[in-house]
DNA sequence: CTTCTTACA
DNA sequence: TGTAAGGA
């Protein structure tokens, strides 16, 4: 496994991911990677890459770190990713529900929405249908 | 100039 | 996570 041995500075793994120097500390502060040191600068492996990369697109399909974390120390682990995979499995179709959830919410409430807005739209088109001297000012002109 | 930590937004 | 600050 010669492979294991490719490095990266915090600049480089950075901009190869597409993200900054700063995302790298935020996670390795949140316990998700641990980066070995050489004096006090970071030294990544390639390990340490694809965890980042695992760590982002959770992040991208709306999982805490919390879970990203918990997923990731399950995957060091068991080597048949068998505990894991059910994990994630079950993760995956939670987020599944919650998104779904989310989205009838959302349609309810634009539902709503578009009867206020239908409602308003028609009350305005009964008033601006009105003739001048019908209406009646709220408040007297000066 | 690059990197690190700490802290606040 | 961005940004700033201060040290190595």
């Amino acid at each position: 496994m010669s492979h294991e041995s490719l490095l990266y500075t915090v600049t480089q793994l950075a901009a190869g991911l597409g993200i900054t120097v700063r995302t790298l500390h935020f996670y390795e502060s949140q316990g998700l990677i641990s980066p070995q040191r050489a004096g006090n600068t970071r030294v990544y492996t390639q390990r340490d890459r694809a965890r980042m990369i695992l760590i982002l697109r959770g992040k991208r399909l709306g999982f805490s770190i919390k879970e990203i974390k918990e997923y990731l120390e399950l995957y060091d682990i068991d080597p048949t990713h068998a505990q894991q995979t059910k994990a994630l499995l079950k993760a995956v179709q939670s987020r599944i529900h919650s998104l779904e959830e989310q989205r009838l919410a959302l349609e309810e409430t634009l539902i709503e929405l578009r009867e206020i807005e239908r409602q308003a739209t028609d009350a305005l088109k009964t008033i601006e249908t009105q003739p001048k001297a019908a209406r009646k000012p709220a408040v007297a002109t000066k």
